[in-house]
DNA sequence: GTGTGCATGTAAGGAGTTACATGATTGC
DNA sequence: GCAATCATGTAACTCCTTACATGCACAC
């Protein structure tokens, strides 16, 4: 069976303790979503697929009368996620950001415009570094002290490239207000 | 008809002056890409559906015995473009980048492994830069001393992102080896 | 008792990629 | 003469999202 970087995803979440595809997803948004997106519609074949690969193992593990499965990586799961850890080849990076594209093309707009679409986008960044301050390095700093190093790393690491970004525009945003002055 | 971002990416490089689908999609590799990829295979039904729309003409143009269409926006066209321009709406971003998903589980690995993960990472974001150095900044710059600024300005700032990167890599790689020593 | 969150799944559709198909031009 | 680049398009496929469908638990 052919593994992309959602099952590895979904391998990783159950190894650091997440147990049922709803609990994998939520994890996922706080986490990973800022370089790797996943939806619940992609979760649950997912976890079947692995199941059915002998990856992982599922139980039924109902609260109260509400179905819920819990999932666990298996040995052979866990070896199938550390070979691709160890494995240096990657596909390329990809994004898409529809508001970096608009800024690409703004020479096309008036001053005044401009200069409103680089505020906009300043503040939206400085507004995703206080999101992921606020909502992700707190876990991920408790999970540091714990042991668990990389989470945090990566917390940071996207907490810095908003911060770039905004000190960037912070800065175009000033050049174009000083020109049309 | 519905434009999404491709359309206004074809409409914007049409705009500043390219010509052919062939010509738009290595315009859009050398500056757009790192915000929004785009294959041969979109460019040319999207300048097929933007003709229809009429916000595009195209004319034969061959060279020599070589086929090629010369597409020109029209006013319609560019008004379109404006209007997306000073539109506020965005869909959220999205990245897909599998090696840091793997940075985000690196803690499953022994710390050799996770040094040369972040090592491999470090040099993989400097050369970027350098790539962008040479080959971006080189065509954007001379733009920008015409009067087209923002192109430059987005080189820039990709190379400001993958300089973050590199040096947040470079400080968990000597944090790493200290640990480990 | 009501809204929010927990919980699992499927179906249909859309966006984008890879591979295919074809051929001319230019520089070495 | 040969390779790289210019040039246009289509078909099949993959991946992913949105919408649908269903129902329990808990806090207010």
């Amino acid at each position: 069976m052919k593994l992309r970087p959602p099952s590895y995803l979904v391998l990783g979440m159950l190894r650091i303790g997440l147990r049922s595809g709803y609990e994998i997803k939520r994890g996922a948004d706080r986490s990973t979503k800022h370089f790797w997106p996943m939806s619940l519609a992609q979760v649950y074949p997912e976890l079947a697929r692995l199941e059915e690969a002998g990856l992982i193992t599922g139980r039924d593990d109902p609260h109260g009368a509400r179905a819920r499965r819990a999932y666990a990586i298996t040995d052979e799961g866990n070896e199938a996620l550390l070979d691709w850890l160890r494995d240096s080849h990657d596909e390329p990076p990809q994004v898409r950001d529809e508001r970096l594209v608009r800024l690409f093309f703004a020479d096309a707009l008036p001053r005044d415009d401009q200069i409103a679409l680089v505020r906009r986008l300043r503040e939206s960044h400085e507004a995703e570094v206080t999101r992921i301050q606020e909502e992700v390095m707190p876990i991920s700093s408790a999970a540091e002290e714990a042991g668990t190093i990389f989470p945090h790393a990566l917390a940071r690491l996207s907490s810095d490239i908003f911060s770039t970004i905004a000190g960037a525009l912070d800065e175009l945003e000033t050049r174009l207000s000083d020109e049309s002055a």
